[in-house]
DNA sequence: GTATTTTCTATCTTTATGGTAGAAAATATA
DNA sequence: TATATTTTCTACCATAAAGATAGAAAATAC
């Protein structure tokens, strides 16, 4: 049970966006943020046109073009970013959708998996990207 | 980020053994549990087997033959299942193996998710499956 | 208007999942 | 002991998703 490879590519480019927010008026290329951040640039394309739609970030083509985020770093978190991309963290079938499964609430399992979701849910919304940024510079 | 159908399933059967874990001297069908528990019953010898190697369950064959529990019900969790079927829970790749992010000890995110990790395995391997009987006798 | 820089999208390959059917093994019973 | 029965076990296949890439499309600077 993992995030995909794209979530944590996202991961990683967001958190590059974050510590370049304070230069308010540049853009960020996406060659650039590959590099820095060890992603297979010719994926990162598909990867930002996601977090794109998803509204998280703002991108610009052309000459001086780029991308950045959408909104503050404090009103982005690891919850946005993972759900963009790997859609909703359901951990079983029957959290997001108990049709699928005919014990319903009959079923003891089924509680488990709902208060460990929304564990985990409260976890990754609590983890913004300011305060990643201030762990980072915490450390150095 | 889901557990495979056939972790799914594989807890389904699980519970399914509790139930009859009083029954000493009694082995349950595969085909049975199948059908109780809504399985594909092809699909189920595959995971029995799993389960087998993992030391979760005894089975035998032959006439009289069948599954039963290991051992008792308050001494296996869900963890112990999700994880002797889909592996471990690691949430993101760098949880389990560092050493495949060479931003290390430097990176803000993998912090989150080991803590993310170590509070879900937490609350799988205390939902043992003695305790979701009980439950379950409740609700009835 | 053209060249350059960038995002965007259609396509391919590989891997994992979900599922099935038939072989192999073991026991009860005649 | 032979046979029929009941079961586990394993090799196989189809489908879908993930990972990755290259070339098309768009926008801006000059």
């Amino acid at each position: 049970m993992q995030i995909t490879r794209q979530a944590d590519y996202a991961l990683r480019a967001m958190l590059y966006l974050a510590r370049e927010y304070p230069k308010k008026d540049e853009r960020a290329a996406t060659s650039k943020i590959a590099e820095e951040q060890e992603i297979p640039a010719s994926f990162l394309a598909k990867i930002i046109s996601q977090l794109s739609i998803a509204g998280l970030i703002q991108t610009s083509r052309g000459a001086k073009g780029g991308v950045r985020l959408a909104r503050k770093p404090e009103e982005i978190s690891l919850l946005d970013v993972v759900e963009a991309i790997d859609g909703p963290i359901s951990l079983n079938e029957c959290v997001d959708d108990p049709s699928v499964c005919s014990f319903g609430d009959n079923c003891p399992i089924h509680d488990v998996w709902c208060e460990a979701k929304a564990q985990l849910v409260r976890k990754l919304r609590d983890a913004t990207f300011d305060k990643l940024l201030e762990k980072e510079n915490a450390k150095v």
